[in-house]
DNA sequence: GAGACTTGCGAGAACGCTCTCGCAAACCTT
DNA sequence: AAGGTTTGCGAGAGCGTTCTCGCAAGTCTC
């Protein structure tokens, strides 16, 4: 009655009102070292009563642990993978008893320099962090991060001694590109989100980022393989807004040899796709076809399906907390680079020009 | 060289490195009170040299601010309301320096309570909630909260004093049923995501969280002034999960007198409309219509566009966190129960009875 | 019943920062 | 030139915890 209200109660008002010391108030809220059950007890009670709340603050400045971890992304949550993997990454933590601070990077590089900054002083425990280019990346080296964790995942960064989790989507986009081939698919349109190009083009940038590399290579692979000649395949790098690639999309279905299918490396793209073809009375698997990277529920519920390079989003997250708490729980770890496999997910949005050769332009000349 | 590698360099090293005080350091780095402005251009770089990073954690102790927000939030990015909203905070946050602490309750009233005690743990300077159940607040009481000040999103929570966030769902509702009563509609199915309910019932329950609880209103007082029978209209309330609401979609369309509307409350029944329609070949806006809230890109890239309610997710979420900034910052601001207006965007997905009557079961009757 | 453990608890330091206070030197003012 | 003001800086306290250390009382052992 005394207490000239300075605020939430402290461990010190719990200690006092209980009849004890500091310590001992602690060892019960905290119940570590030697007490007395029913002391223990007593103090809960009135620490309880008091509506008494540690401060992890205070704690994590003694004991040098925040039990939180930073994840850097994009955080466009409107994207078919940062959705899932955020989902699966707080999940995660949650889990094993962490908190997630997130920090978003529009695929800034400066954003991104300036957001694990702010997550080590914050003084996380360690990070998951989506590189947003491939080529900086001095502010994840050792001695600014100083000791904290990193997990990469999504991309990998060469040259950085680092645990990555990432997929194969090399061997993904092969496969995407034989099943495509198999229903007698010969002309391919490939649009490419590529960070850091403006507008579109079909040149392709000199550095890019890991995933998008490998999708390309396998992209070519396959269609060597195919014996279709990639340069005579459509090719788009194209910047990610909507007017550019719905832009892009009608270029391509205007030129003189019009792709059959159209191969897209993200959902935004995917998306300009479906625009457009919804514009001309397009419809997918029969007049155009389409295969995009990463699935999500609205591509498994239209009609007809898209057909989709599946990535197991939620184990990239999963593995990547699980990387990151034992590298945390016991430093030293060797570092490892996950590739996790993909899954084509068949479903109507390619047409079968073996079927229906009539759907074919080069059948029909 | 005799420092026996003691971790991150402080605030200490950066003052004996530069021959000054840990105060005068202190200040160089913070730039407050007076000081030489030569002094403090050594002292940076001095602590840029030996890579120096501030502890926020002590600071926050000190000061007692940590310049971080918790969200409460049901973490399903999957969701078009809980994606954008959720970027929409971590943005306006960053843009005013606060960083954002993400918790996830799954529409779970003990995950929520655990949530929003961590947060108070990590002294959070507030936090923006989505309450997950209408009942049960007593975590959001003053007393618990002791001071945090909080901001209710989405769904306003009776007899609580706090400055909530919404949107105008009972009229947003009531312009979408005018709107297909203009198109010719008699027939409505509604399909409502009902946390705490299992299965499908086309029984109310007892209690909804405020969102739907408007929408049910605002469908029922749009239905009596177009002079149609609420009773005799579908109702499914619906546990939110993807077999069970294809079922309940499966249902209503089997029944004798099947809507020829449906108008669910989430994307994720839309989902359900969406799959079912697909397997029977119904085509949407010829065979079935649909409306739902909250656009998506998906929603207006989809062929025919899904005709939605379109509610301001951005807005709410910064106007949430401009609330409650306000609040942190100037304790003691009055609490407003602001309500945005939505926006009926319309589309191909409900079809014209009116033009095309054939189309009509009662005028084929 | 005397030494050896065990049990329970308190004193106090430490984590890394900010910020008030006070003091000396330098600078005005008339 | 004497008093007043400004400038720059250091000492030290304090934020709320945890945790080591030591001490007193109780419990065992033979």
């Amino acid at each position: 009655m005394s207490q000239p209200k300075k605020g939430r109660p402290t461990i010190v008002d719990v200690a006092e009102k209980a009849g004890v010391s500091r310590a001992t108030a602690s060892r019960a809220l905290s119940s570590y070292g030697r007490i007395n059950v029913e002391t223990a007890r007593h103090v809960r009670e009135v620490a309880d009563s008091i509506g008494y709340v540690s401060n992890e603050l205070a704690r994590a400045m003694r004991v040098g642990k925040t039990e939180t971890i930073g994840l850097v992304i994009i955080a466009d949550f409107t994207n078919a993978f940062f959705d899932r993997v955020t989902k699966a990454i707080v999940d995660a933590a949650r889990g094993r008893g962490y908190q997630v601070l997130i920090t978003n990077t529009d695929e800034d590089i400066a954003a991104e320099r300036k957001a694990v900054e702010t997550l080590i002083e914050k003084r996380v425990d360690g990070m998951i962090v989506v590189p947003s280019t491939a080529v900086v990346h001095d502010h994840l080296e050792p001695k600014r991060l100083g000791g904290t964790p990193v997990v990469l995942i999504d991309r990998r960064l060469e040259g950085v001694r680092m645990t990555s989790v990432t997929t194969d989507d090399f061997i993904g986009t092969e496969e995407a590109v034989r099943h495509a081939v198999s229903l007698g698919h010969k002309r391919f349109g490939f649009l490419i989100a590529s960070a850091g190009v403006k507008g579109a083009s079909s040149e392709r940038p000199a550095v890019l980022i890991s995933s998008i590399e490998e999708r390309v290579n396998g992209f070519l692979n396959a269609a060597i393989e195919a014996g279709i000649k990639p340069k005579s395949q459509t090719w788009i790098f194209c910047e990610d807004s909507p007017a550019i690639s719905e832009a892009a999309v009608a270029k391509m279905l205007d030129a003189p040899k019009a792709p059959t299918i159209i191969m897209t490396s993200n959902n935004d793209m995917a998306l300009a796709v479906l625009k457009v073809a919804g514009n001309r009375q397009l419809v997918l698997g029969r007049d155009l076809s389409l295969v995009t990277v990463d699935d999500s529920q609205w591509l498994a519920a239209m009609s007809p399906g898209i057909t989709v390079v599946g990535r197991p989003v939620e184990r990239v997250g999963q593995i990547a907390v699980e990387k990151l708490l034992a590298e945390i729980e016991d430093p030293g770890q060797p570092t490892e680079k996950i590739v996790l496999p993909t899954e084509l997910i068949a479903r109507g949005s390619v047409a079968n020009l073996i079927l229906r050769p009539e759907l074919d332009p080069e059948y029909k000349e």
